[in-house]
DNA sequence: GGTACTCACCTTAGCTGC
DNA sequence: GACCGCAGCTAAGGTGAG
């Protein structure tokens, strides 16, 4: 069933959906590797002293280790956890053969992450069965072909199914894992009865700043919340928020299941092991993570003309300063270009420990628009000169396809170590604790 | 005293053009 | 020409999710 786009199809009518999330995914991932580690507290997520814990084992989480946990609180309360680097391209191998799994029922599947999607089943209950046995079947499948568990909730909706596989998952308690249901379901006519007695934070959308807006209205469970005024809620946390949790607290959510959601955004952010104090440091990294946002955008085909510097300071204190430019772009020497002023126009001293560049408002590749934008921007040679840096990165595209990321980069990406290039997840949760050392001060 | 990375979406404010 | 209201865009920051 492939060639399926858009959202799903059946309106009007009652809808099963499921939401499939997995099990401590990454951890279970490093598992079927590491049998031997089977029953300990194992973490995966950056060692460094600047890392957070990615996912945890249900052992680890007995001692109160939690996925984004500064990696060093985690040692603290658990000093025998076994701490594992994060792959993040197997974990992308193995959720697509996840995926697989969830296309053999339905062709309405929204990916919300590597371990987690929706499924409207509506249409797939005649020949699986009603949706208590599609999600059976499911996590039998997952389990037979991967060796992977995994929890699933089904509703009438996305919200409450989300909902009900949070209700489904294993519990860890200082006493030790207790297994989960692995499914719950949620019939229609019982939305209310299962979501009423819900703490508000489980509300899709109420963090740490919105919990303490409500809270400050009395609300602690989401029947406080359906309790009030609508109004009353807009007030506290704005138009959209608030009317969005609104109808969630009476448990209505039509958002369709989105098969092809588009991308609005590719950006990449790098925190380093020890702070940066000058504009030389600073921009040879800015063409690194340039180099990286570049490599993504022409592998979506697409191009940005909108880019974003961002940068956290020693003290934590962030910023972030845009350009938009008048036409799309897709090279690293466009991107680092475009930045640099925002870059030069920030005062280093007190040290940054955090650089970030990230792409938005897409448009069509670079191709023709971006060049008619430069026209604009930068009349004579720039467009000549852009034209020749479009042809070269797509030669960089075609060597690093044929022998694979480090065979090729920018100069200035190049440290005593090799070439250190910026890739999806090659840094996703911290610094390691071994930093490499800082790049010679070479000539970019 | 410690807090990653990626992405989506919202709010507010300022500017511009009609 | 000055002013108003409105829409659209941009910039910056915030919030939340996984």
């Amino acid at each position: 069933m492939t060639g399926v786009s858009g959202v799903s199809g059946v309106t009007g009518a009652v809808r099963t959906i499921l939401h499939v999330d997995m099990d401590a995914f990454y951890v279970s991932v490093e598992l079927r590797r590491r049998p031997d580690l089977r029953g300990r507290p194992v973490v995966v997520g950056g060692t460094g002293s600047r890392g957070v814990i990615a996912a945890a084992s249900y052992e680890a989480r007995r001692f109160g280790v939690r996925s984004a946990m500064p990696s060093t609180t985690a040692r603290r309360i658990c000093p025998q956890v076994v701490f594992l680097p994060g792959d993040h391209e197997l974990y992308a191998t193995v959720s697509t053969q996840v995926h697989e799994i969830f296309h053999s029922v339905t062709p309405f599947v929204e990916p919300l992450a590597l371990d987690e999607a929706f499924l409207d089943v509506t249409g797939a209950v005649r020949l699986f069965g009603d949706g208590l046995q599609i999600a059976e079947h499911v996590r039998d499948e997952v389990w037979r072909q991967l060796d992977l568990r995994c929890s699933v909730g089904v509703a009438p909706n996305k919200f409450l199914a989300k909902l009900a596989s949070v209700a489904a998952k294993p519990k860890a308690t200082p006493a030790g894992v207790v297994a989960g249901a692995g499914v719950v379901v949620v019939p229609p006519g019982g939305e209310l009865a299962f979501l009423h007695p819900l703490p508000v934070k489980a509300l899709w959308g109420v963090g740490p700043a919105t919990l303490e807006r409500l809270e400050r209205l009395g609300v602690r469970t989401v029947r406080d919340l359906a309790a009030l005024d609508e109004a009353a809620v807009v007030a506290a946390v704005g138009k959209a928020h608030g009317q969005h949790l609104h109808r969630l607290s009476w448990a209505l959510d039509d958002r369709p299941v989105e098969v092809d959601r588009g991308m609005k955004s590719i950006g990449h952010e790098e925190t380093y092991p020890t702070d940066l104090y000058t504009h030389d440091e600073l921009r040879r990294e800015l063409v690194r993570l340039a180099d990286g946002v570049a490599g993504r955008l022409r592998a979506a085909g697409t191009a940005a003309r909108t880019l974003t510097l961002k940068v956290r300071f020693n003290d934590f204190h962030t910023i972030t300063r845009s350009v938009t430019l008048p036409g799309p772009v897709d090279t690293a020497h466009a991107i680092a270009k475009a930045v640099a002023p925002l870059l030069a126009a920030v005062d280093p001293s007190p040290g940054v420990r955090l650089l970030g560049v990230s792409s938005t408002n897409f448009g069509e590749q670079a191709e023709q628009l971006s060049l008619d934008g430069l026209l604009d921007a930068e009349p004579g040679g720039d467009v000549a000169d852009e034209r020749e840096w479009q042809a070269a990165e797509e030669t960089i595209d075609a060597i690093r396809s044929r022998f694979g990321n480090a065979a090729i980069g920018p100069a200035s990406a190049v440290s005593a170590n090799g070439l250190r290039l910026v890739r999806r997840g090659a840094q996703q949760w911290g610094p390691d604790q071994q930093p490499d050392p800082r790049p010679d001060q070479e000539p970019e």
